[in-house]
DNA sequence: CGATTATCGATTGTCGACAATCGATTATTA
DNA sequence: TAATAATCGATTGTCGACAATCGATAATCG
């Protein structure tokens, strides 16, 4: 019998990948390989390993013979990161159009109740957690695996540069109405629609996170 | 002084790199890491950590417990590629359409002579260069530091399927006619044209190869 | 005193040894 | 004999030790 549980290296980076996502791993803050090793209470290898997934992820930075840091926030990282999403998101939008079926109207239709009933609620993880599950059932509905593996880390990086945000300035826009159109446009079976709405929405959550980081700043300057 | 050079592990992603895309290991070869220590001269430790970025540039798989193999080709690899590829060179040209200056218009245009030259030449190689040379530098000049860091390993994967289609069923296309659009549609300052022009010619392309590849796929069989 | 060089502690880079797992082959047994 | 279990060689997974390099600080020298 053929046991597939996760190797080391994968743990050790799933856990690291979590407390940078977080945010109990801080922006720039400083990772030193033997401290990591003891925390997780495994071999420094294991534990470098783990770092190199993470920077594949763009989620840290290595200086050779220097150190590891996790990525710092800026408003670069935040346009480029919302832009790129875009470009992904905006193919995965006009491939799941394009190929609308029970499957997937069942998938998109379900991520958007569950945005709706988050909207209602009161809990603002619960708020989050809806809104990156939504854009990320658009990406795996649209049956494409290298697409799927790139959007996987991008998406660490919008959830964490979301949550950044949300922590220090917990935003108040209306999930169902941002997100009803490419809802609609996929419905309707408009590829060129869907890819316009997905784009028209990353511009704005841009806008959005960058106001928030820019009165961030205001405030710590 | 700072002494910047490669480390052994980048070197050995490097040299398998290289390997890879101009078809040395073939599709679905089998790579063991104490083979590739002996070959490269270097500890098991080292190939392992290369071969674990050449992972996460998607030109390798790894099955745990049991090795690693080169990708093999298929048409949805083609077709992942290529549609993947659309969409982040769509961005590129996109923004670079969008900021037109002295150094883009150069660079966009050099480029483009490059292509002329060798497409009226006899060199194949040249040819298949200068190809590639054009895609990437339209990404380089996009100004997307996280854009060009994807698309770099989507472009060794691009390199890969160019060559192999090219030494199993040379292509004749006019490489100048294929791309005079986007480079027309990004000197015009149309942010949107240039988009369409790259997806378009990305369509194109992979009509092109797959028609190679399933033919090839005939022959064999 | 200012600039250059030597030293030192801390951290990463590299390697080989040992353990865990796999797949195939052989042995066992109902 | 056919199905199951034990064995074995090959390969990957994990770890700790040692070497190389960095940045800062102290020492040297004009």
């Amino acid at each position: 019998m053929k046991i597939d549980k996760l190797s080391f290296v994968d743990r050790a980076a799933a856990q690291l990948r979590n407390e940078i996502v977080h945010g109990r791993l801080l922006p720039a803050e400083r990772l030193t390989e033997i401290v990591l090793s003891e925390r997780l209470g495994t071999g420094r290898g294991t534990v470098r390993a783990a770092l190199s997934i993470l920077e594949s992820e763009d989620l840290i930075v290595r200086q050779p013979y220097s150190g590891w840091s996790v990525r710092d926030v800026s408003e670069k990282e935040l346009w480029e990161t919302y832009t790129l999403r875009g470009a992904l998101e905006g193919l995965a939008a006009r491939l799941v159009a394009a190929a609308v079926d029970e499957t997937i109207e069942a998938g998109i239709t379900a991520a958007f109740e569950r945005l709706q009933s988050a909207q209602s609620g009161k809990d603002g993880a619960e708020r989050v957690d809806a809104d990156l599950n939504f854009h990320r059932t658009i990406v795996n509905l649209a049956g494409h695996a290298s697409l799927t593996r790139q959007y996987f880390g991008l998406s660490n990086k919008v959830e964490w540069l979301y949550r950044w945000s949300e922590t220090h300035w917990p935003s108040r826009i209306d999930l169902t109405s941002w997100h009803r159109p490419i809802v609609e446009a996929i419905l309707a079976r408009d590829p060129f629609a869907a890819e316009r709405a997905v784009q028209v929405h990353g511009e704005a959550s841009l806008a959005d996170d960058l106001r928030d980081f820019s009165e961030l700043r205001r405030q710590s300057a």
